[in-house]
DNA sequence: AGCACGCCGACT
DNA sequence: GTCGGCGTGCTC
């Protein structure tokens, strides 16, 4: 008989191979095939096989394995492919074991320190565990320190006691060793964990668990969506509105999304855990598809920070302690200093200055290879693109004119530091970037510092602003507070929201009161306030308005199209060409060829397309129906984005 | 004639 | 993705 077997390549469709066994195939099973001039592992996709091409001689599968992918997962990754529009084959590979291993059934034993929760946690709680066996998605929903870990940590473990697996999905940055240290107090031994830069022997290893299905309680990057549970009971997402969970290569995903559709094909509750959830969640609270848990007060009755707006409008340099500082920010560190008390100043800005000038002829020194001014580093001096790694000896004349004019422009973590140095000699101040703490040994070294009060001021970028714990920090300062409202994105507004309320949220978490500075060119900014005002509610309110009227997510959908390559001129005939044969349909609204913001990334022109249609609208046959008119010549990429987050 | 290189399409 | 087939064009 034949089968149909979807292997690792790039295929978008199962091939279909002869079945020479006496034993009948399963679907799911985990075979051996050969495939070009090599072996292979696949997975049986269907038994109903396509009519075959008779002059085609079929291959055998070589070998089976007792191993079978559960049913609800092949239904699954069927989804999957077919809203991302991921061809099947890659999706097959990010999906398959590196080998398989003999049984390594291990349930692990956990010992429960069972924490006291307050009422308000248990009825969370209790509401979780009411839906453990039935597809429900909830929101859990509170201000920063409100202890919704605790409540889903303990609805994980009534999950476990019924014989249940759990997966809680978190944000790449929040697998700090804080997190697991949390865990491991909680449950007296490590989790099981999963993200990309476990050993080969580790992967291969929680592979096997999650498949033979023995209880568990599982930490996972968005990647754990991908393995083959056979016995899931609950689905955690925590910082659901974290925008690290849209995973842009390869496999172009939004693991929240895809979460709950998978929640949906298992049957199990996935519970959406954030205190600034996003506008597509809160709207389908709203709807009623989600139910909402909400936990209001701070745990051990800690305040809430207050958050003051600093306005840096017509503020002379003269009256300016640094040229970035406002002076009641700096009188507020002084304060702190004194009080022994410890100060956050975020700055977004890796390196010393994000631009480098001639102030006799205006040239910019700009990446060769992408369109990007270079960053000047002092730590290591040198000029330094973000985006491809280029470096290069800061000149000491201007390339375009030959004075020694250049200058730095504009702050960044590094050159803050050096001002408060040299303001506040005897402060002792860290700085904290993704170039300065870069492995897990300089991450424990800095969080120890911290919380061991070695520094007085910590500089740090947004690296700093999720997942920490620091009792003695009273004072949060936001250097740029307008940084990133004018992007080029719809989300702008949305995201510069939810990372200054995370930001907030850094200080006062413990007895000591906290306060946090905003400072702003635009202090009656509708963003700025909902901040300073501790008032989500009002900026949703006229953020989901905008987006109504202009029917974008969650009301409309967009999709998005990055056509890339060497030519410009070639990528620009075929995006002429894709927008000619597209398919005519009134619902859809088809903006573009322009160039991606980005417009030069590593020597390869950027061109997008952005795609706006009602929501139930069938994009993918559109699209599929779409390309199939053309024919991509092989230089130029074309990447296509279902419900893009960043338009870059 | 013999071979290197790059483009293109197929993979069951 | 990766491999092989084939056309182009260069060298011996």
């Amino acid at each position: 008989m034949n089968v149909e077997v979807a292997v690792p390549s790039i295929l978008d469709r199962p091939l279909t191979y002869l079945w020479p066994f006496d034993i009948s195939p399963k679907v799911g099973q985990l075979v051996e095939v050969p495939l070009k001039n090599s072996v292979t592992m696949g997975v049986i996709w269907s038994l109903t096989s396509n009519p075959v091409n008779s002059t085609h001689i079929l291959k055998k599968i070589l070998n089976y394995y007792p191993l079978v992918l559960p049913n609800h997962f092949i239904g699954f990754l069927k989804k999957f492919a077919e809203y991302t529009l991921t061809p099947l084959g890659v999706l097959i590979k990010h999906v398959l074991p590196k080998e398989i291993s003999p049984p390594i059934i291990t349930s692990a034993e956990y010992v429960f320190n069972v924490p006291e929760l307050t009422h308000e946690q248990c009825i969370a709680k209790d509401a979780i565990v009411n839906k453990l066996g039935e597809f429900h998605i909830s929101l859990l929903d509170g201000v920063t320190g409100s202890g919704k870990t605790e409540i889903y940590l303990e609805a994980s473990v009534k999950a476990y006691e019924s014989g249940k697996q759990t997966l809680i999905l978190l944000p790449e940055i929040a697998l700090t060793a804080q997190f697991r240290q949390r865990f491991e107090e909680r449950f007296g031994k490590k989790p099981l964990i999963w993200h990309s830069q476990i050993t080969p022997k580790q992967r291969n290893s929680i592979w096997h668990q999650a498949h033979q299905g023995a209880p568990c309680i599982m930490l996972g990057a968005r990647s754990a969506l991908l393995l083959p549970f056979s016995n899931l009971g609950l689905l955690v997402i925590d910082e659901e509105h974290d925008p690290s969970y849209k995973q842009d290569e390869v496999i172009i995903y939004h693991a929240r999304d895809m979460a709950i559709l998978r929640a949906k094909e298992e049957g199990v509750h996935a519970v959406l855990v954030s205190a600034t959830p996003s506008l597509e969640t809160i709207y389908n609270v709203k709807q009623r598809k989600f139910s909402h848990l909400k936990v209001n007060s701070r745990f051990g009755n800690a305040s809430l920070p207050t958050v003051n707006i600093l306005s840096m409008r017509g503020l002379k340099k003269t009256q300016r302690p640094s040229q970035w500082l406002h002076p009641t920010l700096f009188e507020e560190i002084q304060k702190r200093i004194i009080n022994q008390e410890q100060s956050l100043l975020f700055l977004n800005r890796r390196g010393y200055a994000p631009l480098t000038i001639c102030s006799d002829c205006g040239f910019k020194i700009t990446c060769a290879a992408c369109d990007v001014a270079l960053v000047q580093h002092k730590n290591q001096p040198r000029l330094h693109c973000h985006y491809c790694d280029f470096t290069q000896p800061i000149p000491e004349v201007c390339p375009n004119c030959s004075q020694a004019t250049l200058s730095p422009c504009g702050p960044g973590v590094e050159r803050l530091s050096e001002d408060l140095a040299s303001l506040l000699p005897d402060a002792r101040i860290l700085s904290v970037t993704s170039d300065l703490v870069n492995t897990p040994k300089r991450t424990q070294e800095m969080v120890d510092g911290i919380i061991n009060n070695q520094f007085d001021i910590i500089v740090a970028t947004q690296m700093l602003s999720k997942g920490y714990h620091f009792p003695n920090i009273t004072l949060v300062g936001v250097v740029d507070a307008d940084m990133g409202l004018n992007g080029p994105d719809l989300r702008c507004a949305e995201r510069t929201y939810q990372q200054l309320h995370q930001v907030a949220g850094r200080c006062g978490r413990e007895q000591k009161p906290g306060t946090v500075y905003l400072q702003t060119y635009d202090p009656d900014h509708l963003v700025i306030k909902a901040v300073a005002n501790w008032d989500q509610e009002s900026f949703v309110e006229l953020e989901l308005e905008d987006r109504e009227q202009h029917g974008m997510p969650p009301f409309g959908r967009l999709s998005s199209f990055l056509i890339s390559g060497r030519d410009n001129t070639e990528i620009l005939s075929f995006c002429r060409k894709l927008l000619h044969t597209a398919p005519k349909h009134s619902d859809i609204f088809i903006m573009g060829p322009v160039p991606a913001p980005l417009s030069r990334l590593k020597n390869q022109f950027r061109w997008r397309f952005l795609l706006k249609y009602p929501k139930g609208f069938a994009i993918q046959s559109f699209i599929r129906h779409w390309f199939s008119q053309v024919t991509k010549p092989h230089s130029i990429r074309l990447i296509v984005d279902i419900d893009p987050l960043a338009f870059h």
